[in-house]
DNA sequence: CATGAATGAGTCTTCATTCAT
DNA sequence: TATGAATGAAGACTCATTCAT
């Protein structure tokens, strides 16, 4: 008899936990659009909730503290950001190493335009968040480095990369993608961006010609 | 009678102006250390009269606030950072371009080691501190990139950069750099840098072949 | 019609009640020990519903508020605890007033062990709950106080009891017998009592005496 | 010259060392009242500052927290009660030890009379304030306790009292005087307390009488 | 009846700034 | 000029209670 209860209640259960998954992700998606706006330290649970539209104590129903949303937030961005990268394979019938550069470029950059706030965040939030937050940061963008020292080294090794400090080159690399995705993405006071209409593959193509070429014209 | 004081009194004046701007400049190298070490949000006024060793008004006395002490530390650090900038000039007995950048990046390498603090600072609050520090810094960035971007419109109408889009390319020199700096200079973690005894001369080479010939070796 | 299902609805009706009658005292019965374990004060709606295994609102149709909740315990508890003390008698065919008198503590010492929990809360609180319940705690004490009293007021007319102040030697007998359960059920932190394995009867024998005799040892 | 200001300088500090320690003092007695009138737990930093009319800010200058401050007040109470009560000695030219126990309760009852509002509190919150504040208490009582039954094995082995269990006649001897103490203390609500009028040495005669003789009138 | 999501008043604590001495 | 005590707005977080389902 109880368990002839059992499907209603397990439907209903199950109706709960999608309602509050999807709460949740109301205010995360919230969350994330007023700390790419204020900054983390400058927004209160105060604005949080007002642009949620939920109560105070709501707030901490979902989550346990300011600090573990933004953790999520963050979490799953790198979780998402490091998912578009892929090492370059020379083995077996793969295109060819620029190629498989700009698809990466491309990937990121469509990766960070997917997600503009949370990539206004990472862009603004360079460190001093919290220890914690500062290592993550610090331990993605390593992460990134070694790909890409990696890369080079293999290069260099197959006769591809001129010879070269491949840390120092490497971070070069990374500075220079980052940097174009900050111009793009961090709008200077409510503007649009500075290169609100140049097209992604334009952008991925100029820095991978750059990656490749440098700037000197040789002839 | 009050000429002949007159001599007196300035000097006198004199004197406590040379000693009260002893004092500022006292507090004002405290702060930079501090805010280096802690992050701007993270130091408090008290952080910055303990270090200071002065009273808690006497800092009102010298600084409006802790946000302009900031801002005079920031807007002193970007004046000294732009000085070591020089445009690339074409015309006359000067050295050929590419030695001219050279010189340029090894002067910045050297001037942001001068102020290791600052530029601690600089790049750990990349943005999020205050609208008003926010402009600051972009608009500095914009400069650099403004004197990249020049270069290399000059250089493509001579011939000697190839074609490109100078902006996107602006953006990537000036990223390069700046990674390179902030591996330098920010600490993993009390640990004294990542490639802490990369002489800056080799910096300054592997950074500027980069920037000129990219990663690809031909032939 | 109506009236032949009356006897069914009636039956129905009585049933829910008593299921409803035994959920509250389920409740209650966790609550009291929980109660006992964190004290009033410290104790969280949480705290209860997680123990009783039911659910934030159910708790509010059994009981109008936590302190509501509380109060039925105490009230209950303290009728429980009354009843337990039977004022001395003199007239009749009754055991000599020193035998009531520790027929009386050892029904007391029976009642506070079987109400261990409420006991401790009991000792624990000793005020400062609420008004209302210091109240109810202080009336409840001043019957004792009462009946004691009496108790020496008689002994004394009889010719039973030393000249004395009923009053303040009153609040003495009170005082000892308080403090020696106290000690034997508030547990020094997870001890399980100072004197637990001390029988009832020789705790019961040992206040009795010293309610009588006092400490001295004539001759 | 600077040796010359030296003793204004000294003598500044001091007034304002002066000045700290009277502010720090006012604080303490109001919030020594209001946690006697109000209870710890629902006393609020707002009760407090309003009490001691200052600003929120100015209670954390002097203190680090509620906590803090209730800690200070109870340690110092504790230490001052402690200091009223003397072992009985036996030895040498001393008074009979009926006498010193009752210069020790007359002691002490003067001692918890000038200290009305901590002897409200200390009766009050019996436990369930704190694990700290609990342990503190007890570990006082437990003192108090062992005073006793050392007087009273050493009273035993002379042949002054007559066989008994110390321990559970310790409590008996301290249970007595704690609940005449809080009959006299504890007001009813407002009233001025019980028996407010009986004289202190009243109160200890009763009950030091009490203690040695019992209740039973011999004969 | 039962549920548990939602509420918001209330709590402790911090810290940039002011001002009397 | 120098001091540091005083301020109070603002922040993060808790929890008894309500109410729609």
């Amino acid at each position: 008899m109880a368990a002839s209860h059992a499907p209603a209640r397990d439907g209903r259960i199950l109706r709960a936990e999608r309602i509050r998954a999807e709460r949740r992700k109301q205010v995360l998606d919230c969350a994330r659009r007023v700390f790419a706006e204020r900054g983390y330290h400058e927004t209160s649970i105060d604005d949080l909730i007002r642009d949620a539209a939920i109560a105070r104590g709501t707030f901490y129903l979902y989550f346990p503290s300011k600090r573990a949303l933004f953790e999520e937030l963050l979490d799953t961005f790198l979780v998402e950001l490091r998912s578009a990268i892929r090492p370059i394979e020379v083995d077996g019938p793969v295109p060819p190493p620029v190629v498989q550069l700009q698809e990466n470029v491309l990937r990121l950059l469509a990766s960070l335009e997917d997600h503009r706030h949370m990539t206004r965040i990472l862009l603004r939030e360079a460190a001093g968040l919290d220890d914690e937050f500062d290592r993550k940061l610090r331990d993605f963008y390593d992460q990134l480095h070694g790909l890409i020292k990696g890369g080079l080294e293999l290069g260099i090794s197959m006769g591809l990369i001129r010879p070269c400090d491949p840390d120092i080159v490497g971070r070069c690399v990374l500075g220079s993608i980052r940097e174009v995705v900050a111009s793009v993405i961090l709008p200077p006071q409510g503007d649009a961006g500075r290169l609100p209409t140049t097209p992604r593959d334009v952008l991925a193509r100029e820095i991978v010609s750059y990656l490749v070429w440098g700037t000197f014209r040789p002839g």
